[in-house]
DNA sequence: CCGCAATGTAAACAATGATTACACTCGAGA
DNA sequence: TCTCGAGTGTAATCATTGTTTACATTGCGG
């Protein structure tokens, strides 16, 4: 007399998305290095060797998480700056490159643990989100349309490079306390602006 | 009949700072995620307990490595730009700024596992180095350089942050291996002219 | 209705961080 | 020189974890 829920399959539920959603949450509260499957399995009322039908070892959900991590990114870019419509002229295109570090930024103070993990020991890249398009290519969008209207030159690899190193060091640098605490939204925006600066439309 | 060593002191040796050069090396290895001061114990031949003598917990002896690795980030600097000198000209000024940029990267790809530690979940920062000057002072000492000969402006704060930050997430984005290798020299140089380009001296 | 594959259980092994009570050892002071 | 105590290491122990194995259950497809 288990109560019905409904993509339930088999015997417990769909264990494998519990174990997901367990660690992601784990993550939104900052303990996600010290998540344990022990753990998670007493919490989810299952034993120690269930997970095992899911994950192959502890590593392989934490890269699920990371992976998930950069989907969860990429659906913030996509608010940012939907990847199926156009800057209407300069100052949009200006918005909405800022709202794109904005939410690069933002993501990384909200969620500093799966930060680390994305960023951590598996040698991932914003370019392995499952999701397409992928993290790095909104960046890609964002600079031509700043080119598009003379804002820029035309983004060639390495100046795409350098804009990604230099939003991803300030999340980076942001992400922990060390870091002032002015107001983050001015910080962005000054560093948009050097940015911006670096790549002069003349070429 | 044991061997006598120089500095050593009581009853087995140093083993705070044997515990310290084992997880070094450990960090040199690209294992420090994983150091087990168990193990450290059993190949040091002391007692897992004597390392508790010593480090409060596991994550005293990780701080103390962090720090440790913002020393060796400072004599890298040292290296590249020795404190107490001053660039020729204007070339020189630049040779140095690459210089520095390029221990920074240098390091973070030589230490990854150390790299991860320093800017991970101890919310360290470079300011904590322990060393006098700390790592910070280089990046503004180099800047100044660079305006003294009409390069740049005059740093201000915004200025030197938005300089560590592009720098930082180079080495951050380069010490993963999912950045293309091409050469790492000519990445970096090729970024310290777009920061530069990003802090026109005109102000 | 049956059987098989997917799924979960129970028990066990090895390893770890950490604590505690105890023992040794060296050096400073009587 | 002798003693005594702080500093240091030991041994034993506890709680916890990752992981594997042999076994049970469940539920769907034939």
């Amino acid at each position: 007399m288990t109560d019905v829920k409904e993509p339930t399959r088999h015997h417990h539920g769909n264990l494998k998305q519990a174990l997901l959603d367990y660690a992601m949450q784990a993550a939104g509260e900052g303990e996600l290095e010290s998540l344990s499957l022990r753990k998670a399995s007493r919490d989810l009322g299952v034993s120690p060797g269930a997970a095992y039908r899911h994950f192959a070892d502890r590593d392989s959900l934490m890269r699920t998480v990371a992976q998930n991590g950069f989907d969860m990114l990429a659906e913030r870019f996509e608010g940012a700056l939907p990847f199926n419509s156009d800057a209407s002229d300069e100052d949009d295109a200006r918005r909405r490159f800022v709202g794109l570090a904005s939410a690069y930024v933002t993501f990384s103070q909200e969620h500093p643990s799966l930060w680390r993990l994305m960023f951590g020991p598996y040698g991932l890249s914003p370019r392995s989100a499952t999701a397409r398009p992928s993290t790095y290519d909104w960046l890609g969008k964002s600079l031509h349309e700043l080119a598009k209207f003379g804002v820029i030159h035309t983004p060639d690899a390495p100046a795409q490079f350098f804009a990604w190193t230099a939003i991803h060091g300030l999340s980076d640098l942001m992400h922990s306390p060390a870091v002032s605490d002015r107001n983050t939204s001015s910080i962005v925006h000054s560093h948009c602006c050097f940015i911006l600066d670096a790549m002069p439309p003349t070429g």
